[in-house]
DNA sequence: AAAGTCATCAACCGCGGGGAC
DNA sequence: TGTCCCCGCGGTTGATGACTT
């Protein structure tokens, strides 16, 4: 079920990500949050593209991430939402906190749909059974019939054939995934200020935002702040962390001293 | 037990929006 | 106003477990 790990042209791994992968952009997330995902796999130590690396936090280590099935309310609010808005995924994980888009549209194309498309079936063959049983009524009876049927009968009141959205729904960037991460501010300019220090020509020199390779072994001995975060992230010392609330705890307690220093 | 098929879901890809310059 | 860059979204792919023949 998980793609097998691959390297590409440019040095970057591709497929199913390692522990030690997650480990890495988990702990370096947590500290400094993602302030640029372009430059992120390089300063935390990974040889994923930026994009690679957004995905996964995401939807798969994000620490207020549910895993398991999906209720019962889950479900009607996931088939209730796509009637109005389509696919949309991204504003209806904003409805349902602790999924993801991604999850939710997996889950649509597996389960849901199918329920829905039964369903449907089934509705509309008892519309056809009430209909033919009704065409010895008045026209008059039959035309005040239809009308009742446009509003009771998911009607489509769009081009597209969805319902104009009545409720108040959120923007995308409302609920963008960016607002769950806890960023200190602080980590944030100095990291910006790290990036900076970079040479634009060094950074950026292979074609492609999402597609740039992370050099493990580029010369940081140019850049002091580099090298310190390196030693910090990379090189760490086997770290505490684990997958539950300690691994958590010490996260919250490096992020609490660094922020005194 | 082996082979074939289906279901699941993590991950990739391409496109478009929005902000900065 | 146009261009570039960063980011997020939605569609799609493909590896693998589960199930069937």
């Amino acid at each position: 079920m998980v793609k097998a790990t691959l390297v590409d042209k440019n040095g970057l791994r591709k497929g199913a990500w390692s522990r030690e992968e997650d480990d890495k952009l988990r702990v370096y997330v947590q500290k400094y949050g993602h302030w640029n995902w372009r430059q992120l796999p390089r300063f935390a130590g990974l040889s994923r593209c930026g994009k690679s690396c957004r995905l996964r936090w995401i939807n798969y280590l994000r620490p207020d991430v549910k895993r398991g099935n999906f209720s019962d309310e889950e479900d009607n609010l996931i088939i209730q939402m796509h009637e109005e808005l389509g696919n949309k995924w991204s504003i209806i994980a904003g409805k349902l906190p602790g999924r993801t888009d991604n999850e939710i549209k997996n889950h649509w194309h597996t389960n849901l749909s199918k329920r829905v498309k039964q369903s449907e079936s089934v509705s509309s063959e008892l519309v056809n059974k009430e209909q033919s049983s009704e065409t010895s009524e008045s026209a008059d009876s039959q035309a005040e019939k239809s009308e009742t049927d446009s509003v009771s009968v998911n009607t489509p009141s769009e081009p597209d054939g969805h319902p104009k959205i009545v409720e108040n729904i959120p923007s995308p960037q409302e609920i963008s995934c960016s607002e769950l991460s806890s960023m200190n501010n602080d980590y944030v300019s100095a990291m910006n200020g790290a990036a900076d220090s970079f040479s634009p020509m060094e950074i950026f020199q292979d074609s492609g935002f999402w597609n740039q390779p992370f050099l493990a072994d580029n010369n940081d001995s140019q850049d002091d702040y580099h090298s310190l975060l390196f030693t910090e992230e990379v090189y760490m010392p086997s770290y505490p962390f684990n997958f539950d609330d300690d691994g958590v705890n010490w996260i919250q307690q490096m992020m609490q001293e660094l922020q005194d220093i």
